[in-house]
DNA sequence: CAGATAGTGTGCGATATGGCACAGTTTTAT
DNA sequence: ATAAAACTGTGCCATATCGCACACTATCTG
């Protein structure tokens, strides 16, 4: 399952559904075909580098995407620079989501963590589209809920519930979003979504690693005993996994 | 400024918006006249008593609300009972945004922490006159993403701020939302709504009062230092503050 | 009025985390 | 090949919180 393909070339204007670039992304898989009719046309297909910002607080919101594989932050960040993690999007989700109910700016930012590939659709062009497409909008807005939801959890997540709890919940839920057991990703990296020390992570990455459920090398962290990385996860993964995967029925 | 009137008679299905019953919710009051006439005939204006519970996490939500007065909070509850304040919901606002995108279950508790009235509406019913209600959805989406907004700011703040800063934010931002200085609340209460314990709420607020900021006797908050409060808080404060004022002017 | 209950002030030890600093190792750049 | 940069392992001290417990006071109830 080598996912991590450079096959996509960012730039050139590439048409939306064609030959080899396969559509993973759930919102676009699920629409009808009137509305892709409308809707693909507009969509480029471009990569997610490691570290690529999709917009910062504050940013007027250019384009949105329609996450098709890899691993995109959300993350609150205060003026003096710090900032924590308040989201997570894979390829079931979308960025861009103040566009949908017609706000224009950023109030976080949007950071690849892990490469991969979107749909990217220009905004004002997107707005547009939306009233012609009902059903795009339904999903939208759900998505939009059920991102409001993830955010309420990590809010009480942060504030109740200790750092290895955290990191593991972290790392299933990255897991979950990549279909990987291989996550490419500094202690750094995840000590900034967990808003806590990097020594931290490394101490807890430690544990985890003696106690035979991750091993980690420079950069990497494979998953090897998953569940005893869902006993030493917080109930806040099994909460959001249940939330998420109520929508995917829900929703039809 | 004694706002705390028992005016409102809670059984009786009161007429929403006729004579002394005045409406303060911002929603309601931006409606055009064409989708109050649709909307209020099923309104029913009810009173908020303290600590009533408006839903529970897993309820089938059956009303929705439109705050008039007084405060409700939203909290993320976790199976053991514990729970951490996420969200905070004045005149300005609703209750049952899952609604709004079809959803039916709550995945919070919203609880009255400040007694005041609202306009109550049988979720299904909402859900019926959405359709024919543009405006009125409008105003609850883009409300839902205030909401997020504010969520994702508590995330962060829960994670990298201190009790003081919290708990002065927390004091500002209601005492906002009710138009008072004085907030009749405990400790206990503070306590849950900041994910902390009950003495370092006394502490802080202890804090407060020596420094002439706030006074405190049992069950109630004075605040008599604005200024000194906001120097206290954290920005977190602020930027909310921004926000939601941005979204007034924003919104037309 | 007396007893019960709810709310507050305070203290103490345990601990998770923060801030910081440095050495050792792997990777990248020149 | 060598230097620079990035990443990780580790340690130490300071401190904000936690968990708990107990005494004190205000308020309610009968």
């Amino acid at each position: 399952m080598a996912t991590k393909s450079r096959v996509l070339k960012s730039s050139p204007p590439s048409v939306a559904d064609g030959d080899g670039n396969q559509i993973h992304n759930q919102m676009l898989l699920r629409l009808p075909s009137q509305e892709r009719d409308l809707l693909f046309p507009k969509l480029e297909l471009v990569r997610l580098k490691t570290h690529q910002v999709l917009h910062e607080p504050g940013d007027t919101i250019k384009s949105a995407y329609f996450v098709n594989s890899g691993l995109v932050s959300i993350l609150s960040i205060f003026p003096d620079g710090k900032g924590v993690e308040v989201g997570l999007v894979g390829k079931e989700g979308f960025i861009g989501l103040p566009l949908v109910v017609g706000f224009r700016t950023a109030p976080t930012r949007a950071i690849t963590q892990i490469e991969g590939s979107a749909f990217r659709v220009d905004g004002e062009t997107l707005v547009g589209i939306l009233r012609q497409c009902p059903r795009l909008e339904a999903q939208l807005q759900q998505f939009s809920q059920i991102m409001t939801m993830q955010v309420t959890q990590i809010a009480a997540c942060n504030r109740l519930h200790e750092v290895n709890e955290r990191l593991a919940r972290w790392l299933l839920m990255s897991a979950d979003r990549l279909g990987t057991n291989s996550l490419a990703l500094t202690h750094e990296l995840l000590s900034q979504m967990l808003g806590t020390r990097r020594s931290s992570v490394t101490v807890a990455a430690g544990m985890f690693q003696k106690a035979g459920i991750i091993t980690h090398t420079r950069g990497d962290v494979k998953i090897i005993d998953r569940a005893k990385l869902e006993e030493t996860a917080c109930e806040c993964y099994e909460i959001m996994q249940h939330q998420i995967k109520a929508w995917r029925s829900e929703a039809e």
